[in-house]
DNA sequence: ATGTAAATATGATCCAGATCAACAGTTGTC
DNA sequence: GACAACTGTTGATCTGGATCATATTTACAT
């Protein structure tokens, strides 16, 4: 029987309503109706492989992406070679809003592993918000939740240390890896320590010797690319001591509030 | 005739159609018919003096706010005290765009000087949204330029030098007030030094001397807080040296783009 | 397998900018 | 108009993290 060939095809292409992800992608309960003419509208594309492009600084915007699964990195490249981070989008997290504005890209976007993306036709997208206003509201829902997630990477970058910015993305990455119905204490980065220290404004350097030192105090294990979480709280208090306002804005998204 | 009189009156007051900000705040030409719906929900409140908050941290969010004149410094006030600014908002601009996704507050937004703000009530500039698509596809736009804007400081705040970041923030102040037709060369800060610096993730001392530092290249004339640019092309050449990819994320709103 | 490039770890050194300190100019207040 | 409370300038010192340098491990291509 071709059961298992046409079981694995079909998973990439699970309806929106059947989709793991739904719940991060969708937040609030649309009616069935409406989902269905969301899933319509919807291109399910073979997945990436690592180092594939979903799109580049100055291509023109057409679409907004999902992440169902693996991890996109989005960066901006400078003349003189260097790239720096501006984001990593895990699954259920929307890569390519940049673009609204000024209908090119202001990032590029590629794949840091094999990554599977949900492609969601702007103009499309546009057309059924307009007649669905639940879908409305999740779209701006969903826009001042980047805004917010932004406001609090500002935060980090302009005050705290190396330590507390680490441990910040590590307790960043937890939550967000537990919402997708992972190991919160356990999971493997997906970047390297040169784009993690660009992301956080670090050098590769310190980022190591970080890693090191959290190992050594027995906050993490750290192999290589594989992390485990042995004291989460040790790692809350790291910033708490100077930046209480951080948890509140480093994850806005985890305290699920009961809709407008 | 008591024209003269009666428009001074009129000016805080103005219908949307009137104001001067009509082309920073509605990019795109609506139907006179739409500008009029939406005129009708807008509240003009009387002006907010220095020191007066829109909103403030974790209070319910119930409306986004246009700047008219003046300026707004959003920020967040850390448990031991010391403040981080977010924002400084010039006219044209909005605020408050953080509150949607959990329907409260982010941070705190309070008045630099006098200040006056139109007040749009969100669930009923949503209802508008929703059957006007131009100006649903405005607010689209609005949020992404902000994306935009926090992903630009994002990468400032990254990589970059005390002088490049105050050259940068210069410029995008120059780009601002010149877009309301003040003149980009010279004006009045409105914020601190200490402000400045908490914005772009420096002492205060610092940014006092790197004041001294351009005036003494003649890249600037400053004297407390009235600022004249002597030479912007210095200012640019500060940035294009390391960091070319920030003319283009720091003012992505200068490129007007030909609709859509 | 084997060579080559990329990613990590770790030590040594250096420096941009923070911090500490003292002072001067400005604003507001009673 | 005098006192207090900010705000800004400037100097001296200190330090967190960048940078430079090297070795080791891993990943990939042939």
């Amino acid at each position: 029987m071709p059961q298992t060939k046409v079981v694995s095809l079909e998973k990439l292409k699970t309806a929106c309503k059947n989709c793991g992800l739904a719940k991060l992608c969708l937040p609030l309960g649309l009616e069935n109706n409406d989902i269905e003419r969301l899933d319509a509208i919807v291109q399910r594309n073979r997945p990436l492989h690592r180092g594939n492009h979903i799109f580049q600084t100055g291509s023109r915007f057409g679409s907004i992406y999902v992440v169902k699964s693996g991890t996109i990195k989005s960066y901006t490249q400078c003349p003189n070679g260097t790239e720096q981070v501006v984001g990593f989008h895990l699954p259920g997290e929307v890569v390519g809003l940049d673009g609204i504005e000024t209908g090119k890209h202001i990032c590029s976007a590629k794949a840091l592993e094999t990554t599977a993306v949900c492609e969601v036709p702007f103009s499309r997208l546009e057309e059924l918000t307009a007649t669905v206003p639940g879908l409305q509201h999740q779209m701006f829902r969903l826009m001042s939740k980047e805004i917010s997630k932004e406001t609090g990477l500002m935060v980090l970058l302009g005050k705290s240390t190396a330590e507390e910015r680490l441990a910040a993305f590590l307790l960043s990455l937890s939550v967000r890896f537990h919402s997708y119905g992972f190991s919160s204490t356990e999971f493997n980065l997906s970047m390297s320590r040169r784009e993690i220290g660009s992301y956080l404004g670090l050098a590769l350097e310190t980022v190591s010797r970080l890693f090191t030192h959290f190992q050594e105090e027995r906050i993490l294990e750290v192999d290589r690319k594989h992390i485990k979480i042995l004291e989460v709280d040790r790692l809350f208090q790291l910033l708490s001591d100077q930046n209480g306002c951080l948890e509140r804005l480093q994850h806005p998204h985890n305290t699920e509030t009961p809709g407008q």
